[in-house]
DNA sequence: AACATCTAATGAAACGTTTCAATAAGGAGG
DNA sequence: CCTCCTTATTGAAACGTTTCATTAGATGTT
């Protein structure tokens, strides 16, 4: 049999309006009712019912992230930062990586349970392809992360600048260039990272009127194998030395100095590198990279929407929060 | 303003029964009303609420699903699988990764948003560890997935067997083997399957007089990295070929093979390896491989799950389903 | 002593659905 | 023409909370 307020209530021989302050911490409780009551709970087992909760007070105390996958470390470090700021605040968080078509087109529509949840954070993802004219189908609040909007709050790093930085971290070292990147497939989950970073380093290298062309960009899936093979493959047909690689995620940064490795160029001296990232493991394979300060971002933005959730002036101004990177030098540049 | 079915009824000039027979797809529904609803909700923008519906009916149309992390291959298939049968059935999920401490204990409690669902989906978890006598705190419908339990519903594969597999493969090529596997850390988020996997396989080397001791068996993290740099301090070591190799997971199959090529020795001749998991990208490196049908596995779990919702029947007798792995022969043994 | 203020507690209304008993209308079978 | 099903519809009860107006008593202020 279910045990609900009012076998509490009665067990603890209180007004069932006394237990619900008691469960939701509000004050005018007599610290005797208070004891009763816990005693009640704790003696029937009773567990207060979501539905009922949220029905009548529209909260449900959780948020909803969403998320274009879950494989990678990036989102594991953003889930486990908003998580910390949940604790403190008693919310919990429902995780909604998007994963297929199927799933994405569920959480597109405005019946989603993703939306019924107290406020949305979402990251990474191509808002103004996703939705149309860039509005969430809801009117609860949202916060965007790695990802920019004028219409809701954003936390977010200029990945364009990414890509000059590491135009400017190379230039010290040669102005033989080239990158390796991803080519970002053009469907609804792309955010184009990859392209901006790449453009940023174009921008710079154009500005210093270096040549570059597409002959000097190379394109890798997003593997380890691949990220080999395919560079021992461009370094066995260059033929100047030294050389300067711009890797758009540490990944490929890993792959060119395997393959360097491979083909016996020492790196930090026949072949420079910069990643993206900051990976735990560039420390250990020497690799320089440009990190993204996601615990921060993602902190900042569960505040922020908490904050939204909480307050009771609308509107609320919105903010557009710019982060800058983090230069981790290393012996690969 | 919120609109609720009173609004689409009285739009519709309906009563509201005949709105929730509307939504819900039940009969007894003339075409005519049927349409002035649907008109009615599309002009409206009329959206159900879920904790009105879920405190009346007990039902949420959602299921939850629990997994240690979702940083792998196994589990993105698992949860793609999964949400294949939920398609046909009209039902959504929630996907719980553990991921910290912090969340594991959310999800002990018996008051955790998990358990709200209609049912829960549990994956590769100690449950004898996580819960007292292994009992998860809820009433609703249980399946576990890739884990054993006398208490609930499970859909597993044997793990021991795996190993003795994998033995008796890399028997054929030769007797001087050795193997490269996790150590899981002996806390209340790992199943042990790596143990297991390694037992088995020790077991028919037993059986067979081979000499297998812990000199031979050596440890990696679970990265390309580190299996990659581990792989090639041990086979640096290493006096007398071929030599055979069990890789408990794929990924340290990957750590062997990319060592051996950098270390000049021919895959499937100076070296053997198995690995276990069946990646799609196992194929590119030729890695023989003992498969789990986690596709499979999961869509049964799946619709177990449903079966037991829907059922009327209590109790409902207790299954118990085992599968076999697959083998998948490569070059590499 | 009179009045205002504060604290603790109560009980009922409200939240937005589903479900169910009641009713009406139509058609089939005799 | 009567009875019995079947189909379509209604309106109200029920779900388990929070919230709010109300009351009562205790405390403080003039």
């Amino acid at each position: 049999m279910k045990i609900t307020i009012k076998d509490v209530a009665k067990y603890a021989n209180v007004s069932v309006g006394t237990v619900s302050r008691v469960i939701n911490g509000e004050k005018n409780v007599s610290k005797e009712n208070f004891q009763k009551v816990l005693r009640a709970i704790e003696k029937l087992g009773y567990v207060p019912n979501t539905y009922a909760r949220g029905l009548v007070s529209g909260k449900t105390n959780s948020i909803s992230i969403v998320v274009p996958m879950i494989r990678t470390d990036f989102y594991d470090r953003l889930i486990n930062s908003v998580d910390n700021v949940l604790i403190d605040n008693n919310y919990e968080s429902f995780i909604f990586p998007l994963l297929s078509e199927y799933r994405l087109k569920k959480f597109l529509e405005k019946q989603s349970i993703l939306y019924h949840s107290d406020g949305i954070l979402m990251s990474s993802l191509p808002i103004n392809k996703l939705f149309k004219d860039g509005v969430v189908p809801t009117q609860k609040p949202v916060v965007l992360i790695d990802m920019e909007s004028d219409k809701y709050d954003c936390v977010y790093i200029d990945n364009k600048n990414i890509g000059k930085i590491a135009a400017e971290i190379l230039l010290e070292k040669t102005d033989n260039l080239y990158s390796l990147t991803f080519v970002e497939p053009d469907n609804i989950f792309t955010s184009g990272v990859f392209r901006k970073r790449l453009e940023g380093f174009e921008e710079v290298l154009n500005k210093n009127s270096i040549p570059f062309s597409t002959n000097k960009i190379f394109h890798s899936e997003l593997n380890l194998h691949y990220a080999l093979t395919k560079s021992i493959s461009i370094l066995n047909k260059i033929q100047k030395f030294p050389v300067g690689f711009f890797a758009t995620t540490d990944l490929f940064g890993y792959g060119i100095i395997l393959a360097a490795k491979n083909l016996n160029l020492e790196v930090g001296k026949d072949i420079f590198i910069v990643g993206v990232d900051g990976q735990p493991w560039s420390e250990d394979i020497g690799l320089t990279t440009i990190k993204q300060p996601i615990e921060e971002m993602s902190e900042l933005a569960a505040t922020m929407l908490l904050d939204t959730i909480h307050s009771q002036v609308f509107p609320k101004s919105r903010k557009s929060i710019k982060f800058d990177p983090l230069i981790i030098r290393r012996v690969s540049a």
